[in-house]
DNA sequence: GTCTATAGCTTGATAGAC
DNA sequence: GTCTATCAAGCTATAGAC
């Protein structure tokens, strides 16, 4: 609130980095990020977060207020970008079958590919962004409400493909489904590396490949196996 | 360290409770376990958790020293009550199927009920203590290193019996789909709320029975399908 | 925009009375 | 065993110089 005029304010947003030097107000995001990432919003201080990014504790309140309200723009700062793509893949494949019949394994891999792909292919900050969802899915005092105001549109579109693609399976199915779901690909993308110990190294949690060649395969299978015992 | 001796000494061990009144030292660590379920370790100060057991912050650091030392007091208190009831639940149904062949539904189930059941019958403190554990599951900090400690014994156990139910599968696909597994389970146990909001109230993430009722068959038909499409 | 300095509070932990 | 009292440290957030 002391900072709104600030933020909504195009003064800021239309003329910042001014093209020299580093982008600070990007830099504390990416500091805070990275931190809340690994070890939650209480076991970060703005101190910590000030010293990463290099800056002075007073610059983050001035930018972003309280540490609360600097929680929310790291976490919806990526979460728009993420959507879009979604949202997209969901679309494409639509519209490439219309008439025919909706794979669900296809759905469900337009729906998990683009955040494998951004976590695999774009910068580190992604990674550190997925263990702060998955972080955040798990977190019971807040968790599920944060995350259905920014995911549920996406997930609603998912479970309306699926719907298409098994107009057999009862509602309440495709919902559980979904639960199963981002449970193992939330503890996937976190790289937890518990994995890697526990299976002496024959797995290793970064290997977001050997996750793409099987989850897909899991969840579908698991999606038709939960929609036809209701039959 | 400066109340090792009376945690490992007898004295305290020996004689706790007389008979009168609540024992404060289950009640602390109800406390805590409640609290640092929903809010986890860096959420809770010590002082909440004396507030919430009635009993002076100065009582805790008696009976448990640090506050880590009382985050891992909790942590593994019903870890061997869990352990023990997964192990022989697993090892009963070997027993029941000597020779015969293995299911790997049913071995899923042995190694899921016990926490389902716990959940479902058992006090208000499991369902902390399983939120407290997917919480821990997905902290990338320290989260992996401390279910390893945890319960990799008894995983060993179900991927052991995975693997004599299906010797054809691969080591690796094995452990990727324990992971998927764990990653729905504890999301599931863990009892967000997210999907109450996500179906409009047409699913309830308190009901463990429509869990049950669709999670063994979503894992095993998962499993069944990343082992066959290696082949 | 960015930093210095600091107010005002809460924290984890302990010493010592009972 | 349990509580009162308290300390040193660390915290968020802000005021004000530049």
């Amino acid at each position: 609130m002391a900072h709104s005029e600030k933020q909504s304010g195009g003064a800021l947003r239309g003329r910042r980095r001014k093209g020299q030097g580093p982008d600070l107000r990007e830099s504390i995001l990416d500091a805070a990020e990275d931190l809340f990432s690994r070890h939650g919003f209480h076991g970060v201080t703005v101190r910590q977060v000030a010293a990463e990014a290099g800056v002075d504790t007073a610059l983050i309140h001035y930018y972003f207020g309280a540490k609360r309200e600097l929680f929310d723009h790291v976490f919806a700062r990526r979460a728009e970008i993420l959507n879009g793509a979604r949202l997209q893949a969901i679309a494409a494949y639509r519209a490439a079958h219309t008439g025919g019949d909706l794979d669900p394994e296809a759905i469900i891999r337009a729906f998990i590919d683009p955040m494998i792909n951004l976590s695999l292919t774009g910068d580190e900050g992604w990674k550190n962004y997925f263990r702060l969802v998955a972080l955040v899915n798990n977190t019971p005092a807040w968790g599920g409400e944060t995350m259905s105001r920014f995911f549920d549109p996406v997930v609603r579109q998912l479970v309306d493909a699926l719907r298409d693609a098994l107009p057999q399976a009862e509602e309440r199915d495709l919902y559980w489904c979904y639960q199963f779901l981002t449970g193992a690909l939330m503890l996937a993308l976190s790289e937890t590396g518990r994995i890697d110990h526990l299976s002496g190294d024959l797995c290793r949690s970064t290997d977001l490949e050997a996750v793409r060649a099987r989850l897909y395969a899991w969840c579908a299978a698991g999606l038709r196996e939960v929609v036809s015992r209701r039959l």
